[in-house]
DNA sequence: AATAGAACTAAACAGTTGTTTGAAACGGTG
DNA sequence: CACCGTTTCAAACAACTGTTTAGTTCTATT
């Protein structure tokens, strides 16, 4: 009756490519990413593991307990595929916020398609279930801390936190509505626009440049008579 | 071999109280909101709707045409429920883009918690099946399109419509953040300022005066040396 | 080599799913 | 009333679900 339900801490496999643990998290995450939880099946997680049915249970007890699993792995993965950047001492806070817009889109929206990881946990994060107070906890909330104390550097402490959470929603929005609801984004703008307008690298600079124009660290992007609150 | 598949017509029930198609369609939207399509079976669906488990064949054919009809349901009710405003000639686009911002924000998050009319919308636009194409030519882009005109009289046409365009999907992706990620947003910030900061009718007060601050028509949010560009 | 425990497997289990069936009940018309 | 098409129902269907079982193979220690 003993069984492998524990974290394998094995001394050799260190999550080898034969490993049997390491394929069906793998596999379940890209299948819990493209379906959901209710619409994967084990015996579909299994096949594209080769590995046999009752492993999933002999490794994670259940169904429930590989997707939470699955989705630690997704974002213990993707934190150290697209790290947060480190900056020297000094760096100006504008040139930090393009930075860490643009790493943000880069890691919501990837190079090309976005990777099973990305998807998996934006399915939590739609839909939250247990997983997502750690996922919020672990990834999440560290991020937005950035953010936040980049504007608060950036508005030289003029504003409160509260505003400043408020304004980093804002732009965590402009980037999570193309990461969420790309295809419709696709529906409303010409194909050709897409490309050339809306990349990760534009977007980064236009999310940027709005928001630095909003705080008055940057021209408006309507010039006109914009002295007209004067 | 009748059956009654195709759109009920009939004379004198016209979406009465104890029309079995329309029990089983609000029905069906309700428990598609909540569980989605696999999740959601024709069984609860049935009992919900106090019908047999074979009603839903014989007026929709199978679980897919009836998820189609009910997507096709919930925005057209959503459309009488919460309809654009009306502008008189004259309106200055100021307060357009207020009303625009206030309205959608309304329609997305409801006054008490969303009806399922908007979560199965939700649904379709994070994960796009047949019924997506008719909901964003129906729904979502005549919004859209009146959003980037009021942008676009705002700006007294200085920017090309792609430009306008990016900056209208600005706004619904800050919008767009709290009814799609609503939970993780309230994990991110203190739970008395998700009701003083984060209510819909400050969200909308915040969004616009961003928007408008960072298109120079209003002063910027943080004035501090705010002219540190000239 | 013998043995114990871990790793793995094929087969079956009990339950639920969407869908179909054939008959019963209904409601109006000749 | 008898007739007919429409609507409704209980019951069953085959397929698939997550999970368990009992048995086999592998591995390493004695």
């Amino acid at each position: 009756m003993a069984s492998a339900n524990t974290r394998k801490t094995g001394p050799v496999e260190v999550e080898g490519q034969d490993d049997p643990r390491g394929r069906i998290l793998s596999a379940a995450g890209q299948e819990f990413a493209d379906k959901g939880f209710e619409a994967a099946t084990i015996r579909d997680i299994c096949t594209l593991a080769a590995v046999n049915v009752a492993a999933v249970n002999y490794y994670f007890g259940d169904k429930h307990r590989l997707y939470i699993e699955s989705v630690r792995h997704a974002h213990e993965e993707r934190s150290q595929q697209v790290p947060l950047p480190q900056w020297a001492d000094g760096t100006p806070p504008v040139k930090k916020l393009r930075d860490f817009v643009g790493n943000m889109l880069q890691r919501m929206l990837g190079l090309d398609h976005p990777p099973w990881q990305v998807r998996l946990m934006l399915r939590e994060i739609l839909h939250p279930t247990d997983a997502c107070r750690q996922l919020v906890e672990e990834y999440i909330q560290p991020h937005f801390t950035v953010l936040c104390s980049i504007l608060d550097e950036l508005t030289d402490g003029e504003l409160s936190p509260p505003e400043l959470r408020r304004i980093g929603l804002g732009i965590v929005g402009q980037c999570f509505l193309y990461r969420a609801a790309g295809d419709v984004v696709g529906m409303l703008i010409p194909s050709d626009e897409k490309d050339s307008l809306h990349s990760p690298v534009k977007l980064a600079d236009h999310i940027t440049c709005f928001c630095l124009a909003a705080l008055g660290k940057q021209p408006p992007l309507s010039v006109e008579i914009s002295a007209n609150y004067l």
